[in-house]
DNA sequence: TTGAAAGCGCTAACAA
DNA sequence: TTGTTAGCGCTTTCAA
């Protein structure tokens, strides 16, 4: 492998001429740049990824702890995982995917300066990781909001809003008896973030109206769809809509609704695009922007790295649409 | 952060000592172990992998290059990378994850000596990247096996012999047109390696027979195994089983079978466990072990490393099993 | 059983 | 506009 000594030797230039060509941190004039150009490209050079982050501190390189778990939906994952590592590109930074699975790897990452800055999945309202990601000495971004955030970067989307929006939809059409079909019942039960969230929006807004919560959890699968709206129905008998955040169980949920005589006004669903544009029915909608969120979490955490900006806490605004069926 | 000479001071021995007694590379006494062992505690020492690299040209980080695509199936690419992931961890390397929509990320990273080796996953028959792999310094193992693999390792489900058994049990079992509903049709034209070996391995098993193949793709969709069942039904009147290999339109073949009156003999599901194990009928059932398929890559790739060994190309045998439903 | 010291390949302060 | 050079924090050879 070519060094940067070659590239200097070869240009007839020194190796600090050749750095600064290459950072562009200090003006070269255009003949030298250009024997320098020629020679990386002769001779196929490529910095040392090592040398540079022993020498710089910067190894442009993300951390993304991510949950590798089936009990939520993958998917939904992939979207994130997708978003982050194709926006990181953007920004010529890669990603080194954690696991969770693995707690000290974080630790053993971060301490011994792996990466610059650190993406967080799967955050749960009081998350048992808070205190080592704020002690670290890189910045680094949640995808989700716990509790109390502290000195940390959250997005995602703002599912309270989408309880209440989902809510004030429903009620507005004239809906009483409002359902809420949530997450399987082990990320409920780990107080994942957005299931929390979404249950206290949609729980407000009905109270707001002096109406009770209606709340199942599903499994992610069609029977578990099933289940939940039977088990509603045998509950409240006078459900009149429902509220989906459960991609798996969205056609069991419409399977169960259309056999229980409902129209295709009582359902609304929560998620991705393409998990809802492949309904076999016409439905409210509200969008799970995952890639998008994901992006975003990447260029929150550059900005901090660039600029030196502060934390800050981005809360996507839903926006409600209406899916229909393309014949 | 603390340095290696902040540990040897604090132990009172040399930055070599502490490097050995680290590494375990040479003997040392019992007693200078342990001042260095509690010093590296108090001090919260890690090393740095930069220096490290540098210094040993060994990152302990695999590259996985993953397509992050949709019309693969997701969960199935999920438990790929999870097999890598953990696994990776037990050998004590981290994974840089690379998507397959930026060709020259694996040239940077490979000329960068940011990783040891890489793990290839969707491998098309005539793969593209294939000269790169090979012009590598680091060992690579893809998930797939190209038309020629060359010097490079492999490692997937034998899916010609997928083919192979599935056609042999049906026609043990009485059927004499037997169907094959293969991935989508961009997979299909991609000569993605596995939807090629499988067609051949379920062509050449008919041909042996007699029989011609009965073919078509699917999308990955509960509509897309309604549309393959028809289309095929329509062109082959007397079909009498299928096998698919496609699980995103498993459950609309299931239905589409149902509705023809076919019994549950009738298919043969090729797929990893979960999904398979989610189907409302019962069927026969031949295992894509994604996750251990992703283990056994990095050991192979591992495995070359630590112990110089050359490449080698492993096919995991399939195995016929019964699923059925548990009510 | 241990230590001294020469790199590994790069960045960036300092000097010209 | 360019060059010299001192590190960055490790590993490993050579020497004791």
């Amino acid at each position: 492998m070519a060094t940067i000594e070659d590239v200097a030797r070869a240009a007839g230039v020194s190796v600090s001429t050749v750095s600064y060509a290459l950072s562009g941190k200090r003006p070269i004039s255009v003949a030298t740049r250009e024997r320098i150009q020629r020679a990386v490209r002769e001779l196929d050079y490529r910095p040392h990824a090592g040398a540079r982050a022993l020498a710089s501190s910067r190894t442009d390189v993300l951390a993304l702890v991510a949950p590798l778990r089936v009990d939520v939906n993958v998917p939904v994952i992939l979207q994130f995982v997708a978003g982050v590592v194709t926006r990181a590109r953007t920004h010529h930074k890669d990603v080194l995917l954690l696991t969770n699975d693995d707690p000290s790897s974080l630790d053993r990452v971060v301490a011994g300066s792996m990466v610059d800055a650190v993406v967080v999945m799967d955050i749960e309202t009081d998350d048992p990781r808070l205190p080592e990601l704020r002690a670290m000495k890189q910045p680094a971004v949640l995808i989700g909001l716990p509790g109390d955030p502290g000195p940390l970067s959250c997005v995602d989307l703002d599912f309270a809003a989408v309880g209440r929006t989902a809510v004030q939809h429903l009620l507005a059409a004239g809906r009483r008896r409002i359902g809420l079909v949530g997450p399987t019942p082990v990320v409920r039960a780990r107080h994942t973030s957005f299931a929390d969230r979404l249950l206290h929006g949609y729980a407000d807004a009905l109270a707001e109206a002096g109406l009770e919560p209606l709340e199942t959890a599903a499994e992610g699968t069609r029977r578990g769809g099933i289940t939940a709206v039977a088990e509603l129905l045998e509950r409240h008998p006078d459900l009149d809509a429902v509220v989906v955040h459960n991609e798996g169980a969205l056609p069991g949920v419409i399977e169960a609704l259309r056999e229980g005589g409902h129209d295709d006004r009582a359902l609304l669903a929560v998620g991705p695009a393409d998990v809802v544009a492949a309904l076999p029915v016409d439905c409210d909608w509200i969008e799970i922007p995952a890639a998008r969120i994901g992006e975003l979490a990447v260029d929150m955490v550059v900005d901090r790295l660039e600029d030196g900006r502060g934390p800050e806490v981005r809360l996507l605004p839903p926006t409600l649409a209406r899916h229909r069926v393309t014949p």
